[in-house]
DNA sequence: ATGAAAGCGCTAACAT
DNA sequence: ATGTTAGCGCTTTCAT
């Protein structure tokens, strides 16, 4: 009898609309979608009646009868990590402000992705698109998708026939290496990451390659002793570094493949009681907001940027000519050096000792 | 004539489902949703139908006809914030696991949030429920939203008549106060977090009255001079330590209102040559996994599993009986003293030259 | 236990 | 420029 029990109000339909505007539903329909031939005044009052009954267009109901969904959805390993989250929010603000609905599922193991992209069919009445970040799907799954009339759209990896915003990870690498070996630094190793994530494995191998082609521009080479690897997490980057000072040899710069994994580093830099960028130097990637508190020099790189990226050339395949579809293209992301306290050049043998 | 411009797959419907059962749709509809008064050979059947035929219920067919979208929308200030995306986290594992479908929304400013709430007849069609996340809704709005049908949970704030889960943030500053005022600090500065988000206000304000209160247990009283407030970022949080330690007669010990507050603090100690835990203390809020990495002491609270309580009690309150609809629930997410570096006992004054 | 049929609220093809 | 109408693929009475 009171407010709890009271019966569920009834909206406005298209009929009511038409009714109310003394036209059909065809051309309210018309009118709203703002499509062509509907004279102005009647758009005008259309739109009038329309707002004044405070009429919604069912989107179920629209979805059904047009076929196209206006959402997207987007695939994500997890959503609790730093890079991820802001993938997803760059790409949330996008989809928003073109009025496209969001979704988003974490994809905890490589394996519920796989799954999840087998079952087209599952995505398939769900979303006009999906944002695949750094998850790779097979050519099957892909032609899967797109015969099913789902766009595609990516961040980190490259898919074929479909849109990719990325960075140069080569370069990710060679700049650390660069940096580093210009300061002095001979023997330098590398933490690298390994996902235990279903992510690529492309990231962890360019930026490895790179990093081993910026050294040899410095006629260095990567000892095999001074690679480490771990998650990319903070843990995942104190195992290995601590790994990294056990070496017979210790390096005395190091760079991580990510700057969570470098935080890791600092700590275990700190509990032996070295100083990062005097006795150690560290260089990370990301530029995650915490770099700047500890003074990690890092690769920045712009990852709200590349979500939004994303959805923009999604969206454009989507509503664009078909011509676009099924087109690859490569997008690459600025990526800049951020030189901050954690490098510096080499200690001399004499220092050693402090 | 490639698989470029290969034809649209046609999907399963329930009719086809129908004839290759040999049964009616209404069956294979009762049959494949668990529904009574189906045979179980005929369940049995159907169900090995279906599967064969790859068969999935078109979601926007079953919303329109049911009314119901098994799909749930959070709203939250951004994405891009730790608390944030961890909050989500936790929600959106639970509602994939209980089937629904998972929107996030961010609205930027209070005004998109409040204008969203007034437009509940956007929401309505849309979701069955949301989960508003430090975000305060009217009373009106609310009521809105109960009279079209829309579940509501709340996480980081108490609403009427609907599930919230929170932290006990009194409890919260009288906790960090106690700690702070047992290592025999007198004075203790508040480092105080003011949402340029549409963040509620009540978590600053509880937090800040709890270590008043625990100030208070120990006879010591919060000096309006050592109150500074910032934005809950980094930034905020090295303002306001900066605004402390240019007082007249500096805190010896700071409360910050969260970790990320905290870190900028720490950066603004750094800077002025002044170490975290010997000359001044500090204690934060979250235990954001940084903490870790600079030693900070925190009151830990558990961020996705909020958002996990959140989504359950909504989903609870949208299966269940509407008995559970409407009813005020709070539940209280524990919280405990971490303690670690960042804090220690009060420096002596002689020790204040080292 | 099962079936027939009437919608759900739109869009789009086809008139006019 | 506008109206008519046939679906879209389900759910849900109401019969049987």
């Amino acid at each position: 009898m009171d407010s709890t029990t009271s019966p569920r109000l009834k909206r406005a339909t298209i009929e009511d609309v038409a009714t109310a505007a003394g036209v059909s539903v065809a051309t309210v329909s018309r009118a709203l979608r703002g499509l062509p031939n509907v004279a102005t005044s009647t758009r005008d009052r259309v739109s009038e009646v329309a707002l004044s009954l405070n009429y919604q267009p069912d989107p179920a109901a629209s979805r059904l009868a047009a076929g196209r969904t206006r959402t997207v959805i987007v695939l994500v390993p997890h959503l609790s990590s730093w890079y991820f989250s802001n993938v997803v929010a760059g790409a949330e603000a996008i989809c928003a402000e073109a009025g496209y609905d969001f979704m988003v599922v974490g994809v905890g193991s490589i394996d519920a992705c796989a799954r999840l992209l087998d079952e087209s069919h599952h995505l398939e009445r769900r979303t006009d698109g999906v944002i695949l970040v750094n998850l790779v799907a097979s050519e099957e799954q892909i032609r899967s998708l797109r015969a099913r009339g789902v766009a595609l759209s990516t961040v980190g990896t490259l898919v074929d026939r479909c849109p990719s915003v990325r960075v140069d990870d080569y370069s990710v690498g060679m700049i650390a290496a660069g940096h580093l070996a210009a300061l002095g630094h001979q023997r330098i190793g590398l933490i690298s990451g390994i996902g235990d994530d279903p992510m690529n494995y492309e990231v962890p191998r360019l930026r490895h390659e790179g990093f081993v082609g910026g050294l040899r521009r410095f006629g260095l080479t990567l000892d095999p002793g001074l690679i480490a690897s771990g998650n990319f997490g903070i843990d995942g980057g104190q195992e290995a570094m601590a790994a990294l000072l056990d070496a017979d040899d210790p390096p005395t710069a190091v760079f991580a493949m990510s700057d969570e994994m470098a935080f890791g580093a600092l700590m275990e830099l700190g509990e032996r009681g070295l100083a990062a960028g005097r006795d150690v130097s560290l260089v990370g990637v990301d530029d995650h907001e915490f770099a700047r508190v500890v003074g990690l020099t890092t690769v920045r790189q712009r990852v709200p940027a590349q979500g939004a990226a994303a959805a923009r050339a999604l969206i454009e395949s989507m509503v664009g000519d078909p011509a676009l579809a099924g087109i690859t293209r490569a997008e690459d992301s600025p990526i800049d050096l951020l030189v901050r306290t954690t490098t510096g050049p080499v200690a001399h043998a004499t220092d050693a000792h402090s």
